[in-house]
DNA sequence: ATGAAAGCGCTAACAC
DNA sequence: GTGTTAGCGCTTTCAT
């Protein structure tokens, strides 16, 4: 390291200038002399000082993104997925997590590291309208997931409610009517799976039934532990569903490790219903149907949205918010449809299936 | 943003060098001062803006991870650690993932973004010794993971053999005789999975037995779609092992799902062991006995390396290149165990385990 | 088409 | 204890 652009304008026999125009493809310069610089540069190994670039441009060409868990496979394959998309627009992705803390969350949103980013997209768990007005300065920043706010911010959110009725509508045209929701933390506009609880209800009362709040189970967090506690102490209340939605594939797996235990088939004896479409899913022995967010364009549209505002800073007036929707669609698989055939008998001599678990 | 030394100064009625020292709490300060520079400070919401700071200090607080793919729990759950341990140090961390691509390690470990970091993290899969070797410049850097490599870098990675080794051993201490490998691409030291390889390798030739090359199965990648295509290969080709060591538990729960479709039991009829103790494994519904690396150590050493490095950076002579073994256990699970008893009857009426998969 | 010089915000020397 | 000044590596006027 230390090859300044002083030292290839000295070895090429010009100004800094020159070789500045050259590095950023300045277009009036003299083959001749592009050529000569373009040799020092590559002779002297000479790779542009970003940090002194971007002090000058005022730019870093480094986002962030805040999200709260990078063990949910959900956050770890969105993260995958905006990294690649920054790196489509030459940008490097500073990542932070949050553990779901309210004090965290709201740190990063404020000008925590600001300096160093152009830009921030923050996955909020527990921060509240207030501490979004509280923001005061600070680079450029998107909101993503479920949460909602009443802030002037860019909001990447599939249609929760929607997709959580879809999701219930599918377990009400398979015939289920005891249908449980597990992840919902307290009665409240303000917790976390809201809207999620929000379309459950709102898709049970329109097929006439009953949404019963016995039938939704806390959880203090949304991995696969609280997925199997609010499991089991739903069934150890003495309810009895016939299906469960969950607030994401994590719970849902949780749970479906607690039946299995318990001795409840899925899907004879519970359907069972995620969201987040984890890969996880797919291979669990009982394959998981979920709701899939179109992730790709969540990542896509998150970056590009920030790259517009980062680019759009000090317009006044600011562009208004938006409200952005990617896609979603319902997966169906075993944990609602069933094994689609008997399974092929294995080679040999093997024997048949043996007599299930236990 | 936009709020310099310059302004505080100004407000405070001081000059930039006792705004710095207030900021960089230079101890040679007057209380009376203090006080009031940290009062303009406050007063305009100064942030320092790093860029700056270390353009003139010549470090940037931000380290470099670069992992195969976030999708993978097992990196996702290490960077998460490293996220942390970075953390405690106040550096921050910009990651990177290759794909496993050769090319893009070898450009990641390259100076590609050299200048905004302090120093790398890499975790390779496909870099061979001659691109490390071909590293001429660029920030210290610390290798992490199974691959080794003769070249002049610390390299954190635990025992694979000795590791792999347990865990064949638990299998035929289990009684099982035809112990299949999952995972390996060639019959070369030069895989990814040599040295798992090589440990079930030696284990089973220790024991007596005959380590069959017809019981080692081939994978393109390492992820949860590579160990169910193997696990059906390996069956399709007639081999009826009575075990299965997989190069991941990824490659384990792939083969899992596999088994389950074709009516083979857990451990009944096949045990399974995979590598990594990925959150996932102990959720499987039949949990997955398995390798522990310990994954805090690993971050902790891999960023405290680093940075000693980044400390000693010119030192001359360069320390000597550190070998590091963090531990290892071997948790075992019901996928070698079984389920250590009777489930315990559902409550109410519920109807008792079902006639099992199929 | 190229060069000279100023300055981005900060810290390290060196005054006072 | 505090102020002055130079310069980190770069881009950007403004000259030439």
């Amino acid at each position: 390291m230390g090859v300044s652009l002083k030292d290839v304008a000295l070895r090429a026999g010009v100004s800094v200038k020159t070789v500045s125009n050259v590095v950023n493809h300045y277009p009036h310069v003299t083959p001749a002399t592009r050529a000569r610089v373009q040799h020092a540069i590559d002779e002297l190994g000479y790779r542009p000082n970003l940090m002194a670039r971007h002090l000058r441009k005022g730019r870093t060409g480094i986002i962030a993104l805040a999200v709260p868990e990078l063990g949910n496979p959900y956050f770890a394959e969105v993260a995958g997925a905006v990294i690649d998309a920054a790196a489509r627009h030459e940008q490097t992705v500073l990542l932070d997590h949050t553990a779901g803390l309210r004090e965290k969350e709201a740190l990063v949103s404020q000008g925590f590291r600001a300096h160093v980013i152009d830009g921030l997209i923050l996955s909020p768990i527990q921060l509240e309208s207030e501490d979004l007005l509280a923001r005061t300065a600070g680079p450029p920043m998107v909101l993503l997931g479920e949460r909602e706010y009443d802030a002037p911010y860019d909001h990447i959110a599939i249609d929760n409610v929607a997709a959580a009725r879809a999701a219930v509508r599918h377990l009400l045209d398979l015939g289920r009517s005891r249908i449980a929701f597990l992840g919902a933390r307290e009665e409240s506009a303000r917790q976390p799976a809201h809207l999620r609880l929000s379309g459950w209800r709102q898709e049970i009362a329109a097929s006439g039934g009953l949404a019963r709040d016995a039938l939704v189970a806390a959880t203090d967090g949304f991995d696969r532990r609280d997925g199997a506690v609010a499991m089991a102490a739903l069934l150890d209340r003495g309810e009895r569903p016939d299906a469960v939605f969950a607030y994401n594939d994590l719970v849902a797996l949780g749970a479906m490790r607690v039946l299995s235990e318990r001795g409840l088939r899925v899907p004879e004896d519970i359907a069972v219903v995620g969201f987040d479409d984890v890969e996880e899913g797919r291979y669990a022995a009982v394959s998981l149907t979920t709701v899939a967010p179109d992730k790709h364009a969540i990542a896509r549209l998150a970056v590009d949205c920030l790259l517009e505002r980062i680019g759009a800073a000090g317009a006044d007036p600011a562009p208004p918010p938006r409200r952005i929707r990617p896609g979603h669609r319902l997966v169906i698989r075993e944990s609602t449809a069933g094994r689609p055939s008997r399974p092929r008998p294995p080679p040999g001599s093997w024997s048949g299936p043996g007599p299930g678990p236990g």
